[in-house]
DNA sequence: GTAATCCGTGCAAACGGTTGCGTTTGACCG
DNA sequence: CGGTCAAACGCAACCGTTTGCACGGATTAC
């Protein structure tokens, strides 16, 4: 259309001060009002580049489990967010975590750059083999022995603490502990939180520490069993904000008042939290700081070859579900 | 390695009848071993075929508002399960909601065969010239009065309508309507309002119709202006779950009962909702539908070149938020 | 007037696959 | 043993770009 050679279109898109502003200008043009893009795979191709990042949610292949805690989904958007600002496409994946290693498919194929996994959940060495075999991964968990792979995520035993340090600031005494210690994530806090009783002489009571999944109905069955077991106790710590709302629910179904009764505290400050009633207290993970972070990463192990895990700061936020009676 | 040509490989890996069955093992088997997948986008080139399919999330550049709502978090979930069923790839973008059509970009450049817009906003015009101009797009929205695109979506009116009567059912006098009647979902609803009030004689109080944005923080401020109104109300409309809890919880802290002395009726059933306290009545839109429909009309639009809009049902939840007195 | 220089553009190979068509090979038949 | 045929594979062109190098024309230097 131009009357030039393909040669020419293309040193004219890419800007080169090859060919002569005036070709430049109407080769533009015409591409404008040809709605012309080049073709991102083409491109690619002969670069033998990529500007396209995968993120891959797992999910557990028994209960098809919905992506639904609102903490990974807004982690989600924000890793999108970052993406976009460095000029990268996201590729957003869901594998059955059963078969993790297919996410390096992705790799493989040449259709992302890296992967960036949204939950370490179970998969510690799967994921150190992955790495292991130079795929570029990211994790956001954490950090465990014997780690090949880079994570990034909060500090969990100091989430756990300060959190539980608040609840022993207020007056509670026998503070209840609901999660799902099989992660890792939740096993720091759990850790975190005997620290923190056992930095001030409080006993630590097994019968207080419930488990529970990290969906909802999780905390409403942990509440149904800590009632059950007749131990006394006066506050809660849950490791995430949707269980915290949730275990506030039934402990006031089942007669108990929130924060009178029993204080409760969360993880993660989703944005739920502030509006809840009563807003919730609960430990906040840096959304933003965290996609931009595995962005990061990530982005250094591409183009570097190498990176390190990031631990990034928690923060408490007192709200009114932990107000001292 | 496997003293072949690249022909016999690519046959071999295709599954072509052409190549023994030992040859095809046998490439298999070295693929296999040295982790080597078929290139994606070099076979896209060459087959002029392309798997993926954009989902575009628009933002408002001023707030750079973060993609909160729990709703459209799942919505997108469930797109993501949808595609990667059909064999399709997801690439989720991000555009500045001002310039829309950017997002034709992403079809232009060939990285996807298509795009699923989530949430309609204000740019009906625009995306009635985006689809004149042949790009396959879908949209999660409302249906509107010339409108050249395929939406997806629940029957507002009805979902509305749904909502209001049984309030009225329940005994309810002076319900209040929470949402931004700007969008057109929240319009339809506010519609499906108004014919039930008028379906049951009851008088439609512009005092009593609030608008909120579809941030959190939008019906704190809305129950705020309702009490200052100084309209006396029994039950609330609230055009989100989101909204409805925090408008709950609001008016808990200005000391209205809910859902004794107030009433108050959700929109999405999004999962947090039965984990409320009170749980909330709602009115469900089928998340795990919506995706499937969304992208079952895309890939129709795509493959065959035409397709309808769908209108999906609406169902009443009934939970305690609405109980009668 | 010719040679040297420089600027703008075209040619063609390459990126990693796919596939129509031709070639080789061996089995089989007459 | 020559001829036929099908099965199994290789050759080479092509998908849409990029880019080193060659090339032609205009300008400058001598």
């Amino acid at each position: 259309m131009a009357g030039v050679s393909t040669a020419t279109v293309s040193r004219a898109l890419n800007g080169s001060p090859l060919v002569t502003r005036e070709t430049r200008e109407r080769i533009a043009a015409l591409a404008r009002e040809n709605n012309y893009t080049i073709n991102a795979g083409a491109k690619n191709l002969r670069l033998g580049q990529n500007h396209t990042i995968a993120v891959v949610v797992p999910y557990e292949s028994e209960t098809r489990q919905r992506l639904s805690d609102p903490f990974f989904l807004s982690l989600l958007g924000s890793i999108a967010d970052a993406l976009t600002e460095r000029g990268y496409d996201m590729l957003l994946s869901r594998v059955d975590a059963r078969e993790l290693d297919s996410a390096s498919r992705l790799y493989n194929a040449g259709r992302a750059a890296g992967i960036v996994l949204i939950g370490q959940w179970r998969h510690h060495d799967q994921l150190n083999e992955m790495a292991q075999h130079g795929l570029p991964i990211v994790v956001w968990g954490a950090q465990l022995p014997e780690q090949r792979y880079c994570t990034v995520g909060c500090d969990n035993v100091a989430g756990g603490q300060l959190a539980t340090e608040h609840l022993i600031a207020t007056g509670r005494r026998r503070i209840a502990f609901i999660g799902d210690t099989g992660l890792p994530e939740a096993a720091h806090r759990l850790d975190g939180y005997r620290r923190a009783l056992l930095a001030h002489g409080l006993p630590f009571d097994e019968q207080l520490c419930v488990p529970a999944s990290f969906l909802a109905e999780g905390a409403r069955h942990a509440v149904q069993a800590l009632i059950a077991r007749g131990r006394p106790f006066d506050a809660v710590f849950a490791c995430s904000d949707v269980l915290a709302m949730t275990a506030i629910s039934s402990l006031e179904e089942q007669g108990f008042s929130v924060p009178g009764q029993v204080a409760v505290v969360g993880y993660d400050d989703i944005e739920m939290a502030s509006n809840f009633h009563p807003p919730l207290t609960t430990v906040r993970q840096p959304i933003e700081a965290g996609g931009r972070e595995l962005v990061a990463t990530l982005l250094e192990l591409v183009e570097q070859g190498a990176s390190a895990s990031r631990l990034l700061p928690t923060q408490l936020v007192v709200r009114q579900s932990s107000a001292a009676v």
